[in-house]
DNA sequence: ATTTTTTTGTGTAAATTTTACGCAAAATAT
DNA sequence: ATATTTTGCGTAAAATTTACACAAAAAAAT
């Protein structure tokens, strides 16, 4: 029974599957988190978390459920950005897959179920992937740099508590620009996203840096209604 | 042999569907391009063009040729925009489809092979809609007004030649606002999107409206490089 | 332990961009 | 004919963005 085809339909119906772009932060880098295949096609080549959806589950419900099946991350937050339909992406059949994107702490991947060999590597470092996935993450990549100024991002990907300096990096990272310090700060403060964390005396007399965390109400309500930032 | 199910496959495959959600403009409204469904299910209802993907064809590929065979329209850029996936979106079996927006001049619909009742509605009249078309609907339309202030449109909806009251009317009209005469002209000058059309002497004393054109190189370097348009 | 380099907090003047309107002639509507 | 709307042209004020200086504290180098 283990090759029995027994699900018949009178045209033939492509298989759907999802992938999803996991990028996280290392304090200077943007990174992305990829598994290594164990199975052929491309058994050996390392490829974005994945895999079939089922009957009965919507495409976000399948690439969280991949998600956390991969790599042991749960209740992430997936946003679909494009769908890969190429005839022969796939040499064992006709695959369709919805590719996501979402952002995670580095701290947040432990690996899952499966135990296949979870990595993070910088974008510069990225080695040759299975399927279409290089096209994926291309696409993925110019979305998450053009989101970064309609909406705002960190909150998944810094820790709860940072500095201003770890912020800026994290958007020169993304958007590989180089910004005036003071004028980044300005910027930043003038969306009231951010709250000073007050770890710190107000008025000691010390250099070291102000802690932050972001403003979850705001940062939401900027996250559902967009902004729109110039850089 | 009619309902003979030859497609078999050892894990169930949802059905594939694509759709288009078509943009139209009348010098003052956006309107939209519905397709009365003559068959079960959502007999006499409206939908957009679409239909089942073939196996040997792309998502975007499906997108055109549905959109040819229902309405005439031909070489449209298509762009998709999100999938739908709910498990019961579709009462006959599992149906997956992924949603696609164009622009198009009124003019250029004429109707399709299949013959059945295209017709154009005013945003602020459409009809009750077959499956989760106005879900579709209302991300479309929102997807349309995001775009339009990051790369230009107005090429794919005006007619050739045009004036700058008419590519206001456009931009109010999606955008839901009303923008300062003489302000507007400023900014679209400053883009060198657009060049006169040169049909009136230019010293003549008329208050004929100035008509325009789109300079084509200049719109499609913006189309792909994108720009900045703060309303 | 010094010295050098880097990082941090704080502000301001200049340049640029955006906004809000004025006016008169030509075209259109009444 | 008369009233209303549309069009071209332009400017002053307001708001925003940009470029940069300085000194103290922390970190790195010697």
């Amino acid at each position: 029974m283990s090759d029995e085809k027994k699900y018949c339909y009178k045209y033939p119906h492509p298989a759907l599957t999802c992938d999803c772009v996991i990028f996280g932060f290392d304090g200077m880098d943007i990174k992305v988190l990829l598994i290594e295949r164990g199975e052929e096609p491309y058994a050996g080549k390392w490829a974005f978390p994945g895999g079939f959806m089922k009957i009965d589950e919507t495409a976000d419900e399948c690439a969280r459920r991949e998600l956390r099946e991969e790599t042991g991350l749960d209740g992430v937050e997936v946003t679909q950005f494009h769908v890969y339909s190429a005839v022969d992406r796939d040499p064992r059949e006709r695959v369709v897959t919805v590719a996501y994107y979402a952002l995670v702490r580095l701290a947040d991947v432990q690996g899952g179920d499966d135990a296949r060999t979870a990595r993070w590597f910088g974008v510069d470092e990225i080695p040759s992937l299975a399927f279409d996935h290089e096209q994926i993450l291309r696409r993925a990549y110019r979305t998450l740099r053009e989101r970064i100024c309609f909406e705002p991002i960190g909150f998944e990907l810094l820790p709860e508590v940072f500095t201003m300096s770890e912020l800026q990096n994290l958007y020169e990272a993304i958007l590989e620009v180089k910004f005036d310090r003071r004028n980044f700060y300005k910027k930043m403060m003038k969306l009231e996203m951010l709250v000073e964390s007050g770890e710190r005396p107000a008025d000691a007399p010390t250099r070291i840096p102000t802690k932050y965390r972001f403003n979850p109400v705001k940062y939401a309500e900027l996250k559902s209604k967009g902004f729109r930032l110039e850089f």
